[in-house]
DNA sequence: CGAGACATTGAGTAGGTTCAAAGACCGTGG
DNA sequence: CCACGGTCTTTGAACCTACTCAATGTCTCG
């Protein structure tokens, strides 16, 4: 697995909550500007490139860090080797573990990938002071159980097409909600899948010829087409989640 | 499904809370003397039967509840009726959206089930008095979405042999633990399964039928036992785990 | 241009599903 | 108390979806 470069980390120059994800739809959101003046002082960025591993498995995790910009991926490994993607998160999510406990997944970013860090005694300090804070934080992880949720009625009870079309019809929503492209709800969307084909299989319980093999099917359906290897068109979105079950 | 009967609903009467596991374990773990008395104030017990539903999926939320006794089962179904059971809820858990939202599962009693159930506007209140109470209810939010994901492990890359282990596993382990047998690491555990097979099956992601043939491999392994139809006995938790992934 | 990583396609196989039938358990009522 | 009906469980045989193994094709980056 991929561990090209060392993890960039540099500090402070946070002007950019203005723009930021994680100001306009995530935790951020819910502080007032004075409060989110206070955050930037705690906050640090870190950088990485597309491979590098954020967290590893049962270390104890050095921070919680909200997503700026890019993808990371979330996993579980088995004894030999078998791999679950448990979560695909991006801008505006979060990462880590609130109460410094060490988390038990492995982060791996999958695009170039910028987070906002904040370290465990001051972020807690934050919590306790801002109920709004926590109040968010607790949404965000109700939201992110009930996706994992879902992505439990996926591996249970889909066959193999439609989990593909289910991958594919999750980002797209997600997509046109973070840009708000509240266009007629059926226009084609353009998406880019951060994901290695043998990783898109490790997401949806799949091995990678068998992905392969979806996207083909689906393409023939004219439910997507390819325009580039890692992107995809969806004409309609309606018609594919219609093919997702 | 069954309906068979209408869900009972009668107040107060909970000088209970001192042997509650919710008190000893659960949310309620969170509270003072004090507040524990007024929690007891907005609270108000329900009974349910073995397959009564307590939850429609996609409708108002009547309540929050905590499990006082029995277990609840949390499931989706896609359209065609296919079903994924995505938890299985027992007695500290708690059931229900706190902030009144629809909850997209269907909940039903496999067991006859005894729910302390807190009515919204007056439960916010006290997460909002209380911040104990909400951090408590962070804390178990995110065991849940760990639970979640471990069971993403289970149905994404586990064979079915592993499956039926897990689940087996899963319930000895939780039992030793809100029983606090700390004997021995590995004691024989006698255990029940509040599911018919067709709702193992369900939660496990696969046909009651194979949970049957599964079931007997583990019985011909020796890696457990049956006393009962949905009794059995685990003699090795060690070993169950090496099966089990 | 070549090497390596990633993606695609094909053929054969296997684990789990589907379909079908028989057996065990439970509550009810004669 | 036993017989009956319904529900749940067990077992068997055929089938199918997705996996495995293998070869070929394509992209990217030095």
């Amino acid at each position: 697995m991929g561990r090209r470069s060392m993890p960039g980390c540099d500090t402070t120059d946070l002007g950019r909550c203005e723009s930021c994800a994680v100001r306009r739809f995530g935790l951020c959101n819910a502080l007032t500007r004075d409060e989110l003046r206070q955050i930037r002082q705690i906050a640090n960025r870190r950088v990485y490139k597309p491979g590098d591993q954020i967290l590893i498995g049962e270390e104890e995790t050095p921070f919680f860090a909200a997503i700026y910009s890019g993808a990371v991926k979330l996993s579980k490994i088995l004894f030999d080797g078998r791999q679950q993607v448990v979560g695909l998160l991006l801008a505006p999510d979060c990462l880590g573990r609130v109460f410094g406990k060490p988390s038990p997944y492995f982060a791996e970013a999958t695009t170039d990938v910028e987070l906002c860090c904040f370290p465990h005694t001051a972020f807690q300090k934050m919590l306790d002071d801002y109920p709004e804070l926590k109040q968010r934080l607790l949404e965000q992880t109700i939201d992110e159980l009930d996706s994992a949720r879902d992505w439990m009625v996926l591996l249970g009870r889909k066959s193999a097409e439609e989990r593909v079309a289910s991958l594919l019809l999750m980002l797209a929503m997600r997509l046109r909600h973070t840009r708000y492209d509240a266009r007629g709800t059926d226009c084609p969307v353009v998406l880019d899948l951060y994901l290695k084909r043998h990783e898109i299989g490790d997401y949806l319980g799949l091995t990678y010829e068998t992905v392969c093999r979806q996207i083909r099917n689906l393409c023939e359906k004219n439910l997507i087409s390819q325009s580039g290897r890692r992107q995809f068109t969806v004409p309609s979105l309606s018609a594919l989640a219609q093919a997702a079950g």
